[in-house]
DNA sequence: GTCTATAATAAGATAGAC
DNA sequence: GTCTATCTTATTATAGAC
């Protein structure tokens, strides 16, 4: 309305959405959707929770900007399967890409996690088409490896399911994991030492090399 | 207090009791710990909800009882990995156990994938002692193996995690799996195939026989 | 043992002052 | 744009009739 200079006036906007989204990011986690409230949301984002509401409206603007946070970073971290890499290095690549966001993004793995146990509710239709067709895609990649005798005779789709299982498994299921171990954090090595692992021990299922 | 009949007395007690922890099952994994209400618990047992806090006091002790339920179950399901069954049967046996785990009792593999997502609140002491011992004890029986020259040297609590994800993912993540390959449920073969899958990849990349 | 009614509290959302 | 005050509804839990 005021056009009171126009261009910095976003400012405040973007940082208190992005620390409403960070804030809310934790509590879906912690509470799941219907357990997470408006007002922990504002009190960890240090806002009243009449702005939280000012800028996202209601809880599920919230939740779906964080879901589509997490879908980007999917997007972005997923990597990619080429034929022309070969089966050898487009697994390499791809343990490597979905290890590290494991370990750099354990957040939005574990918000992804919860929606798809409660049933996807929100991401049903980003699975029915975004999902199947790249599963489908790179399915057939596989398979045109498989038929060339360039990797052992697998279901393609079981393949790219042990793969997400696997790597994810380090974000979703981390406080086991470092409770198991022992541990209070992960640290760097970490990453290097499951990508490692995951990469030798999948590429000799496959016999590959 | 009044002792009509003792022995028959627990009969509608165990009835209400069974029914209240399958729709509590339901309930907690569709809206979480938080999220889920005594109210909507109650109705789809088909009771009224003060006879819920009857039988359970309150929320957080239905949330116990379920969560004993699914350890209980993990117990069972679990089989065991035994030095005498040699790698490749125990391996076969362990996998076996755990897919057809996943898919006969996939609510119980969601509540707890849910636990530890969120932090794993109610089942840090179980991880503490009980998990963590569990596999400490079978990282031997592996190890042994290995020294003995019977699998490929890999770290066996990675080996562990591995079997863990990918077994407990065609649960917890059922929903996605069915999405993607366009299918309503899952049918029996598909139990079958996947554990054939599975053990297959999993014994090559252990480099057993 | 079972259920209705209700007390006490907390939630999402909005109106309207600043 | 920001925040206080408040409305409405839903929630846990209990008291007490049957």
């Amino acid at each position: 309305m005021t056009d009171n200079s126009n261009k910095k006036q976003g400012k405040i906007r973007q940082q208190s959405q992005e620390k409403i989204l960070e804030a809310a990011q934790d509590e879906f986690i912690t509470n799941g959707y219907k357990g997470a409230t408006v007002q922990s949301i504002a009190d960890s984002a240090g806002l009243p929770k009449a702005n939280v509401l000012y800028y996202f409206k209601n809880k599920e603007n919230i939740y779906h900007a964080v879901l589509e946070q997490t879908l980007d970073m999917w997007d972005e971290g997923i990597g990619d399967i080429k034929y022309e890499d070969g089966p050898k290095v487009a697994i390499e690549k791809f343990v490597a890409a979905k290890v590290n966001m494991s370990f750099t993004a354990p957040k939005a793995s574990k918000i992804y996690a919860m929606e798809i146990i409660q049933g996807a509710q929100h991401l049903k239709e980003f699975a029915r088409t975004y999902l199947r067709k790249w599963v489908r895609e790179k399915a057939k990649v596989f398979q045109k490896w498989i038929d060339e005798g360039r990797m052992a005779d697998v279901d393609p789709i079981s393949l790219i399911f042990l793969i997400w299982s696997t790597t994810q498994h380090y974000a979703d299921f981390e406080t086991q994991i470092l409770t198991i171990m022992n541990r209070a954090d992960y640290e760097d090595e970490d990453a290097d030492h499951v990508a490692s692992f995951l990469t030798q021990f999948i590429l000799r299922g496959l016999n590959i090399e």
